[in-house]
RNA sequence: GCGCGGUUAGCUUAGUGGAAGAGCGCUACCUUGACACGGUAGAGGUCACAGGUUCGAGCCCUGUAUCGCGCACCA
């Protein structure tokens, strides 16, 4: 056959669009249907189409590619849904941004016109998302590829707004909501990031109307005591308990105001009087609704005074906050100030410190929703792995409030509520033509959108086709794994498990694998604004696909974050090169070869050896893939890889394959090209490009990797006595090679070597192997006999002793110096396996293969440490003769 | 305040009960017919601290310190 020559270094670059097309061609990423298999299925986080992905998206992608690519080799009918999310608020923001440029509102344009370009907008990241995505090497099924905003995706959204709001769980009412003033929308809790900051804690005094006292309460809001609408005190409080009922005067806008008890006051805190700003607090206005307090609203949704605030009106909120204080301290109604900490909400899209108040807004009703997901979870039946972060969604869905889902912008699905003039409200699946209490035709509809994570929380079920009953659907729900990063456990995970559990009567997955965040060499979070990101794209560019996902795999453990550091890339790199130079030199040495398959009755003790090997390897990464250790199982592969077949195998095959007897070296042949297939088989979900082009050239393989057959463990391929032989001969190998080191001899150089089995089955061993022996120690003469020559170095390997007469080199006395620390290592193993074996708890309670393993250990030390100890004595002798 | 995670070789880290691992860096040697993105050999670790459980602890329990994260916030 005709040997392919490879490049000595490895080109990503021109083999890896050639590979994706070459798959794309194929439809090897296409879900069959088939009703034959098993099925395993997972939906892509929908990436945002506000701009392009980070080293986030590279690692959760590369995560759900190895799942899937893994599962497919397996067998499995794998389906991995593509797709990308409209991203409300983030992307209206950056056409936003972008119109700004120009000078231009979203208003200016109007409605229609601005839908368009964001529309235009969307077009260009999503094409932009996409290759990025398969620059990566990610195997979706792009011909089922969804966007949260198109034709079904709505439906689905409509059918579960109507659905809910029918059942009475979505319902419009005037609640206290996040706002923020920057972005002009109301957000939901969990879009509100607290951030701790300084600020003061203002204590003000509140003159009495029925004596001449105050109250004084503390504020770190000041400008909001223009809506107070009471001072609440606790009710067990014996400072206050006699002012309970009476008035005090709301300085500056001089209205009376009642003073109420209310057992949420904490009389340990401040004063133990509290200002009670119903239209400004959650917790005021839980307190204005129990006590029926009026709630002026100060604070308008541009964050400028209200008319509410009298002559403040129009002022802006932190310019009043200052004019407040002013006045009051003129008016000599400020008891103290305070530095304090506190956290502020910001809101998490752009920043703005929000204001929290009463709007008229929609809300689901979470209660309801969230005990069936609290259930499935403790059930098991949806796993986090890993395991604590259980909790985390637990703790979230105990506690949940309400969920405000209607926001001020345009960008997202339209709430499908409409309004007629006569003051009726139609919630339909379509605009209704008229009122079906006036029968006017003059029907509004709602102007604001959906939240985004709304549409996102039906992604596993909307995507496969929901509501209608679609064969996807039937076949591939509900999905296996869901893989994200744990900060959008409570935005997505949760939302997904409650509506699927409501709409589908399912979970929408079995497990959710959790991983990290990306951080930059220093541990820093990536940030636009430090401009410490790390460009995937650039680093598929420079080092190629395959190597940043390696680099992100083997730098990853379950849950843990991670930090990026160009060294890894660089290891991760190497590695690929190495697996394309060991191809290399076997197909370099494939002249003349038909491939005939392994021939197992003729396997030499090296052959048996690295199938044992390979056989090891295979069993342990399919348990750590079953466990979701995919760095484990990287690991696991890499280092047999380098180790075994390149650092040993390869080298040992050199000789076979250059003595010139064509069958021994068209045997170990057949064995390099097994062994490299199967390893290739098990790197390919980690770096599907290298692997496949490689396997595209081996002589013998049709077809492509991306469907080969994943390998199984074999009871065929277990060797452990050929296994246990390699190991005394790398043993022998090793100490020879570290003898000659010792005294500086060049690896070039030859040196006579004498090898003393205590054993006739060592001596087989030994004899057996000399050549390979020989050339891996640079022997010359290598002898196998019951000598022990005097001026030499030595080591024992087994019951092998290894000796390198060196008449002129050998400094007797460093020798001895060597030997016995040596000694002293070996002394202090043996001391400690005594130690334990001596322990009558140990024997009788240790498992008996542990005991046996000490067992084995102490036969070994000892015979170890008495050869060690005559020869120390042997060579100290010599010493003394020879001065 | 509550919860979670980290603390292992100079650096980055893996390792959930039976002799401390890796990558990078470092030292010495090597243009050995796949690879210098390489090879060979080596130095380097009381596994944060203190107790406890266990025949046996980096790993389990209880504290402490320290760093980070999340949640909740009492104005």
């Amino acid at each position: 056959m005709t040997p392919v020559k490879l490049a000595p270094v490895y080109d990503p670059k021109a083999v890896e669009d050639k590979c994706y097309r070459f798959w794309l061609d194929g439809n090897y990423f296409r879900a069959a249907r088939d009703p034959e298999k098993e099925t395993f299925t997972i939906v892509i986080p929908p990436p945002n189409v506000t701009g392009s992905l980070h080293m986030g998206h590279a690692l959760d992608n590369t995560i759900q590619d190895i799942l899937i690519r893994w599962k497919r080799m397996a067998g499995y009918d794998t389906l991995w849904l593509p797709g990308t999310d409209h991203a409300g608020i983030a992307t209206q923001i950056r056409v936003e941004e972008h119109l700004a440029q120009e000078g231009l509102s979203r208003h200016d344009l109007g409605r229609e016109a601005f839908l368009e370009k964001v529309w235009e907008w969307k077009e260009e990241y999503h094409g932009r998302i996409v290759n990025q995505l398969r620059k990566l090497g990610v195997s979706c099924d792009w011909s089922r590829e969804r966007f949260t905003m198109d034709e079904g995706c709505s439906k689905a959204v409509r059918e579960v707004f109507v659905s809910l709001y029918r059942k009475g769980l979505i319902c419009r009412g005037d609640y206290m909501i996040n706002w923020c003033p920057r972005c002009n929308t109301a957000l939901s809790d969990i879009e509100v990031e607290h951030k701790e900051s300084p600020g003061k804690l203002v204590y003000i005094r509140y003159p009495m109307v029925e004596r001449d006292d105050y109250i004084v309460v503390a504020t770190t809001r000041p400008e909001t005591m223009l809506g107070d609408t009471a001072v609440a005190v606790h009710p067990e409080d014996d400072r206050y308990r006699d002012y309970i009922g009476e008035k005090v005067i709301l300085p500056l806008m001089e209205r009376e105001i009642p003073i109420i008890a209310d057992e949420y006051v904490d009389p340990t805190f401040g004063t133990g009087a509290v200002k009670i700003t119903p239209a400004h607090d959650p917790n005021d206005f839980a307190i204005g609704q129990r006590h029926n307090l009026p709630a002026p609203k100060v604070i308008g949704d541009d964050a400028l005074m209200t008319a509410e605030a009298g002559r403040y009106a129009g002022m802006d909120r932190d310019a009043c906050r200052k004019q407040v204080v002013e006045e009051l301290r003129e008016r000599g109604l400020i008891d103290k100030e305070e530095e304090y900490s506190h956290a502020v909400g910001h809101c998490q899209r752009c920043n703005t410190v929000i204001e929290p108040f009463v709007s008229r807004q929609w809300f689901v009703k979470m209660k309801p929703l969230a005990e069936p997901a609290i259930k499935v979870v403790k059930e098991g039946r949806t796993r986090f792995v890993p395991e604590r972060f259980t909790r985390i969604y637990l703790n979230w869905l105990e506690n949940v409030r309400d969920w405000c889902i209607s926001r001020q912008i345009w960008w997202g699905h339209r709430i499908p509520a409409w309004y007629c003039e006569c003051g009726e409200m139609i919630v339909d699946y379509e605009a209704p033509q008229s009122c079906p209490k006036c029968g006017g035709g003059e029907l509004r509809q709602d102007p604001d959108v959906l939240d985004t994570w709304f549409s996102s929380a039906l992604w596993p079920f909307s995507t496969l086709g929901w509501p209608e009953e679609t064969p996807d659907l039937k076949h591939f729900f509900p999905t296996d794994v869901l893989v994200t990063g744990y900060d959008i456990i409570y935005f997505w995970v949760a939302r997904m498990i409650f509506m699927s559990l409501e709409f589908m009567g399912e979970v929408p997955f079995h497990d959710v694998y959790i991983h990290g965040l990306v951080r930059d060499h220093l541990g820093r979070k990536m940030s636009k604004s430090l401009g410490n990101g790390v460009d995937p794209l650039e680093i598929i560019d420079q080092y190629g696909a395959d190597t940043l996902r390696f680099t992100l795999i083997t730098g990853q453990a379950p849950g843990n974050d991670q930090r990026f550091r160009q060294e890894n890339v660089e290891a991760s790199r190497n590695f690929a090169n190495k697996i394309w130079n060991a191809s290399r030199f076997v197909f370099m040495n494939l002249d003349n070869y038909e491939y005939q398959g392994l021939l197992p009755e003729k396997l030499s003790r090296a052959d048996r050896w690295i199938l044992h090997r390979l056989n090891e390897t295979v069993a342990e990464v399919g348990r750590q893939l079953d466990k979701y250790e995919l760095g484990e199982a990287a690991r696991c592969i890499y280092d047999f890889f380098w180790s075994d077949y390149c650092d040993w195998y390869l080298e040992w095959s050199k000789l076979p394959l250059t003595k010139g007897e064509k069958a021994e070296a068209d045997r170990v042949r057949s064995v390099l090209l097994y062994v490299l297939e199967g390893t290739l088989k098990l790197l390919h979900p980690f770096m599907p490009f290298i692997t496949e082009e490689i396997w595209q050239n081996l002589p013998h393989t049709s077809g492509a990797l991306v469907i080969a057959s994943w390998p199984e463990p074999t009871e065929q391929f277990q060797y452990p006595e050929a296994a246990a032989e390699m190991e005394l001969l790398m043993g022998i190998i090793k100490f020879l090679r570290n003898l000659r080191s010792e005294v500086n001899l060049p690896p070039g150089q030859k040196a006579k070597v004498i090898l003393n089995p205590a054993s006739e089955k060592s001596c087989k061993i030994l004899n057996e192997e000399i050549e390979q022996l020989q050339k891996m120690t640079f022997a010359e003469p290598l002898l196998i006999e019951k000598q022990k020559p005097q001026k030499a170095l030595s080591a024992l390997v087994r019951d092998v002793e290894a000796y390198l007469p060196l008449e002129g080199l050998v400094d007797l006395e460093a020798e001895i110096k060597r030997l016995e620390k040596e000694l002293t290592e070996l002394t202090k193993d043996l001391e400690r396996t005594e130690g334990k074996l001596a322990n009558e708890k140990f024997i009788r309670k240790a498992p008996a293969d542990v005991v046996e393993k000490e067992k084995r250990k102490q036969k070994e030390f000892t015979a170890h440490q008495q050869k060690l100890v005559s020869r120390i004595q042997e060579l100290k002798k010599l010493l003394t003769a020879a001065n």
